[in-house]
DNA sequence: GCGGATCAC
DNA sequence: TATGGTGATCCGC
């Protein structure tokens, strides 16, 4: 057919030109993700945008990215100014002095794993169907996904894709709807075996699970390879899921590491300060948690793409120098691979700061927006008691 | 103290 | 046809 596609392209009417607007639109579903490495990331990129161009939607996305654009600018700026006035040598050294005093932090004692289970949600649900597991699949339904199986993110469906998106890109993807007592079930079937690696493990959300791993190393005698391989088998065997397991001194980097060989695989960094400084010197700075799609974006216009070019010598001044002290105080940190290594804060996890209840509605025209208004908030009162 | 922005899941 | 919901934190007013 490739003559006629280039026919087609060829004879099309004068002045009319090809839609070339998908190629600067950066969707978060096109960035690299487990299980998506073969994707044509091209194509995919297309057709979001192709369904994505006219809603109110994607101008809100790039209201946001426009806004995001003048903030990176007023950065730049700020750099020039302080590059003119020769100013930035007093942050080097300020910036100098902060790195000695984090490093001095450095702790290499502990070994903790983190735990995250390969589509949670849609692995749960072939369990229950296993003919779903040779199909194509998403937790969902038309407005969003929540998760895909790995078959259907080859076709570069991906969680928090529009459900009416993914089948343009996959005509045969099936849909289960979301059932959270079937994931608790699950969750809870998975806590009660790594609690037995770690009493005191840390959840965080249905399928992510910290454990320090320190002590039942010692008691074992086992190298930290061979206990999470242990873990990985142990949960496949009790409760048929699979996960990854990313293993470090420190739950910053355990964390990093169980997404480096997802799913069913497991990333071991050793324990030393050379080895953390290796990693981060070929780490992009977006897969640091906390630095997100806006913050990539500021650090990518101020040259500084990998983890380790936070604290190098000509930059860390600059990230002194332009960041607020808690955000480059957090950056700098993670250019050196620091992160918690002791327990869980007690009172962090003490208790929710916050209860909110959102929903999404088609436009009402000013017709009926308090009687919305009062069902949200019954709902919020609902949430309350 | 509040609202907007950012981020994670 | 059509793009979620909850919670946290930080920052600038």
């Amino acid at each position: 057919g490739e003559p006629d596609m280039a026919a087609e392209s060829s004879g099309r009417v004068d002045g009319e030109k090809e839609d070339e607007g998908w190629r600067s639109y950066e969707s978060v579903f096109t960035n690299q993700k487990a299980g998506m490495d073969d994707v044509d990331r091209d194509w995919v990129k297309k057709v979001v945008y192709e369904n994505s161009k006219n809603s109110p939607h994607f101008r809100n996305e790039q209201r946001k990215a426009e806004q995001a654009t003048r903030r990176i600018q007023e950065m730049l700026r700020r750099k020039e100014a302080l590059l003119s006035q020769n100013q930035l040598a007093g942050y080097d050294q300020s910036a100098a002095k902060l790195v000695a005093e984090l490093e001095a932090t450095r702790d290499l004692s502990h070994w903790w794993f983190h735990v995250d289970m390969d589509a949670f949600y849609a692995s749960c649900h072939e369990l229950m169907d296993p003919t779903l597991a040779g199909v194509p699949m998403a937790v969902g339904g038309v407005g969003m996904i929540s998760t895909a199986n790995y078959q259907a993110r080859k076709y570069g469906v991906r969680s928090a894709m529009p459900g009416f998106i993914a089948l343009k890109l996959c005509p045969d993807l099936k849909f289960c709807p979301s059932d959270f007592a079937l994931y608790k079930t699950k969750a809870s079937e998975v806590r009660a075996i790594l609690a037995q690696y770690d009493p005191n493990f840390l959840a965080a959300g249905l399928d992510e699970s910290y454990l320090d791993v320190t002590s039942c190393l010692e008691a074992r005698g086992e190298s930290p390879d061979a206990l999470a391989r242990c873990i990985r088998d142990h949960v496949r065997r009790e409760t048929g899921l699979t996960c990854s397991i990313g293993v470090a001194c420190n739950r910053m980097l355990a964390k990093i590491c169980s997404d480096l060989n997802k799913p069913n695989g497991e990333f071991v960094l050793q324990r030393s300060r050379e080895a953390v400084l290796a990693f981060t010197s070929s780490l992009p700075v977006r897969k640091v948690p906390g630095i997100g799609k806006v913050t990539e974006r500021i650090l990518s216009g101020l040259g500084l793409n990998l983890a380790r070019d936070l604290v190098s010598r000509s930059s860390a001044g600059l990230v002194v120098a332009l960041f607020s002290e808690k955000a480059s105080g957090a950056l700098l940190r993670a250019g050196l691979g620091l992160g918690r290594s002791g327990a869980p804060d007690e009172d962090a996890g003490a208790g929710r700061k916050g209860i909110s209840v959102e929903r999404t509605f088609r436009p009402l025209r000013g017709k009926g927006l308090e009687a919305k208004l009062a069902e949200i908030c019954a709902k919020l009162e609902d949430a309350m008691m």
